[in-house]
Order: C-alpha cells, then structure tokens, then sequence
DNA sequence: TCATTTGTTCATAAATTTATGAACTATTGA
DNA sequence: TCAATAGTTCATAAATTTATGAACAAATGA
C-alpha cells in the first residue's frame, strides 16, 4: 500500500472510534470530567460488557485515556481536539437537518 | 428511544461519513476545489462502483454536495467544518502515533 | 479467608459495511 | 440512429462491527 493510504487507514481509525452513537455519548460526558467506567456506565445505562468493549475501542483509537485507580477504572479524553472535531461533526448534523426540513417545507407548499 | 439517543444516532451517521479512508482522501481532494467523478476517480484509482457507492454515503450523510452539470456529476464539500474536523482527527492521530513511538523508545532503551 | 465490588475478556450471533463485477441509464457527438 | 462517455444501481460475497451473556480476574472489606 502506498504511504498516503496508510495515511488514511490510520486516519479513518481514528474516526471510527468516534463514529458510534454510545461512544459520542462518552466523549461528550468526559469533555466536562474525567469518570470512572461505573458513572459513565451509570450515565449511559446497558451492559458493562457493551460499555467496557466500546471503551477499549476508543482508547486503542488513541481517543481516550485510561488511568487505575486501585477501586475504579478513570477515563479521559486524550485531547480537546476530540470534543472540538466531535461539536464541528455535530454542527454539520444540525446543518443538514435544516436544510432537509427546508427542502420538506418547499414540496409541501 | 430517548430524544438524546435520537441526536447521539444521527450526530454518528455524520461521523460514519468520514470514517473510512477513500472517504478521508476524497474530503482531501475536495477541500481544495469541488471535483467531477471521473477526476475523483483518476485521482484515488478503484472501481468506479466502489467511488460512486462511498460518494452517496457522504451526500447522505450531508458532508458533500452534487451537482449535476449534463456531461459530468461534480461534488463538493458541504461545509468547511468537515474539512476542519477531519484535520482535528489527523492531528490527534499524529499526536497517538507520536505517543506510540515514545513508549516504544522507552521500553527499548 | 470469603464474599463483594469493579470491571475485562471471551464466544457467539446478528447486523452493518465494504468490495466486486455486471447490468443499467442518460447524455453527447459522429 | 448508433456508439461512446459518464456514472449509478444492483446482487452477492467477504469482512468488520456490534450486542449479549457468561466466565473470569483483581482488589477491597468484613
């Protein structure tokens, strides 16, 4: 493969542990503060073997960091730049919402 | 579904549209100028059903726009903030690479 | 020491995404 | 009209992701 699309496979990982709507909802909750896996989980609700996988994923994709306290597991974000990129992706949505229910409110008419 | 869960749905259909590396390349070529297929095509190599099927996942995820010119389909960015967050997911990705690679001096020396 | 808390890991099934090639459509130019 | 260009759509197979519950491990506290 050649070097830029190595380029990419890493940078589209990277995306990818953020292109879940479970792990928007962590990165939105450790934005304000570091938690530990049993209030994020507590937060979010399902199963702790959901959370913990989802969790991993994003901290293998370099997104979250993870620290031991001997009782709990913390996490946090490895960087601002994921909220940031994650409220620019999150603008775009709203973008595209309104413009659907533009189109909608022209055929209605 | 909770209205949350709805929004935290939608917000990762968006972040789905720029999670996979042709995607990133073309968001690339894109912010530079608005493109037609087969430039887009010459540019990245593939099958052109492989480009055509991943280019009407980024219009439905509202990250391009098309416009139909009777001899070619251009596409273009939908917003600037795409462009802007997929440059935060790099970066945060150099900043996990170069992480990486200190822990792998550290436990070589 | 033994039960409890706090998670992780594993196997598996279900769902989704991705890649491929063939078939198809629409427009243009000869 | 007929061939060529420019792309889309479709069926299908392969790969990946996701969800679930059970089993497991590590630390704590009674």
């Amino acid at each position: 493969m050649s070097k830029d699309k190595e380029i990419y496979k890493l940078h589209a990982e990277v995306c990818k542990a953020i292109a879940h709507p479970l792990r928007l909802e962590v990165i939105e909750l450790l934005h304000a503060e570091e938690l530990c896996f049993s209030d994020i989980l507590s937060i979010t609700g399902g199963l702790k073997s959901n959370l913990s996988q989802h969790l991993s994923v994003m901290v293998a994709g370099g997104i979250l960091n993870t620290r031991k306290d001997s009782r709990c597991n913390y996490y946090s974000l490895s960087s601002g730049k994921v909220a940031e990129a994650c409220g620019l992706m999150k603008s775009v949505m709203m973008d595209a919402m309104l413009k659907q229910r533009e189109m909608h409110n022209l055929i209605l008419q």
